[in-house]
DNA sequence: TATTTGACTGACCGATCGGTCAGTGTTCTA
DNA sequence: TAGAACACTGACCGATCGGTCAGTCAAATA
């Protein structure tokens, strides 16, 4: 059993097996695994390298060890999330809304799930990251059929069409901002609330036309 | 000026610095750049390390002229494709199509944008990717804008966004295909075509149900 | 034929990689 | 108080990294 600090003082967070997770974290967050070496670990914890590899056995060890503390750092974060008996619009909204916020907010572990998906190498551990993605995505399908069973959502969609469509529309706007600002179109990658009521409201109302007078969404007169 | 193998048989393909941008290209796109080495990428070429510095001064350089050239056969590719005037919504779905067909099929290439999109460190080229990113999506919004203008299409939405909704579905379809395949509710994923209907209909006609007796989207009476 | 040029190679370099190990100091426990 | 348990370290290991270099060979040029 590991020798619990109760006398040190507030030092609570300077243990040393958590600042070790703690800067392996931004580095494979930034820099990908294999570009981040065991020794710059220890540095940015603050230990040696040998002390990396009492308290994790390899590289690979500590690897997954982040992805997962991160993961279920991210399940506590969207557990907190709870929508009630709002409009069904409103619901979708708010759910865009704050999933765009926190993949801005927890932007490492964003970048760590991102990279698990481009890496799918065998050795790793994208079923971790497969956990967090699928209980979001669940969640969200639930939302969807209440929707629908509710007679707020068209019946002949595929519910997990959608949620397929408004996550990666979140996700890829995190990961290609960096290059959207650059094309002079494009003028909402500063501001992500713009970009999610933007993106609601094409996903509810469609792009076409409305031929019938326009009952479905009402021009900008507040 | 570099030999030219005229009398060479109809071994054209076989030239050293192809077989190395070749052999590169495949490695970079499955692994990544730091996870590649020297003598893997001479392995697979069939040449010896040296040989590789004797045609590339370092592996960054290597590095960007396979970036470089995958871009540009990217371009050629999309080049090809040209729509003529035939109804606006026939239009955005066959460019969905095509334009998942085209990244699905040079997956590698699309790997490999994808990381240079993840890694936004100063050194690398993403501008190189930015070109071609933001080739297909000026031509989009083009395309958005010829709606808006002949009325196809509403005009208080921004071209740029619906751009960007249109081709992060087709990315992030690319992306998380691998996971969302695990997911009991997703069925569409070994179904490209099948997904780019869907989310075009979707695009085009909203989620909400029709009020109005439902003219936009028939029922599916063939 | 003599020279140059460029593709190509094996051997080698210093640096760094992931990982090991013997040992030190502290703290909890029998 | 003896010793087990633990966090931690400096020194070290073999392997591999990106990169260099002297030199071989074939073909083009003179």
């Amino acid at each position: 059993m590991p020798q619990q600090p109760t006398l040190k003082p507030a030092s609570v967070s300077s243990d040393g097996s958590e600042r070790i997770l703690a800067a392996a974290e931004a580095l494979f967050a930034e820099h990908g695994f294999d570009a981040v070496s065991i020794n710059a670990i220890a540095e940015r914890a603050g230990v040696s390298k040998a002390n990396v590899f009492h308290h994790f056995n390899s590289k690979n060890e500590l690897y997954i060890a982040v992805l997962r503390a991160a993961c279920h750092d991210a399940a506590d974060h969207l557990h907190h999330l709870q929508y009630d008996d709002r409009p069904f619009p409103e619901r979708l909204a708010d759910f865009a809304r704050e999933h765009l916020k926190h993949i801005l907010e927890q932007h490492r572990v964003t970048r760590l799930i991102q990279r698990e998906m481009l890496y799918n190498e065998p050795g790793r551990a994208q079923d971790i990251a497969e956990k967090v993605f699928g209980d979001i995505f669940q969640r969200l399908v639930q939302t969807l059929r209440d929707g629908q069973a509710g007679g707020e959502l068209r019946t002949d969609v595929d519910p997990a069409m959608v949620a397929t469509l408004l996550i990666g529309a979140n996700v890829f706007f995190f990961q290609a901002r960096g290059l959207l600002q650059h094309f002079p179109d494009v003028t909402f990658t500063p501001d992500p609330d713009g970009y999610s009521s933007m993106m609601i409201d094409m996903l509810l109302n469609g792009i076409l036309p409305r031929t019938t007078a326009g009952k479905n969404h009402p021009p900008p007169a507040d």
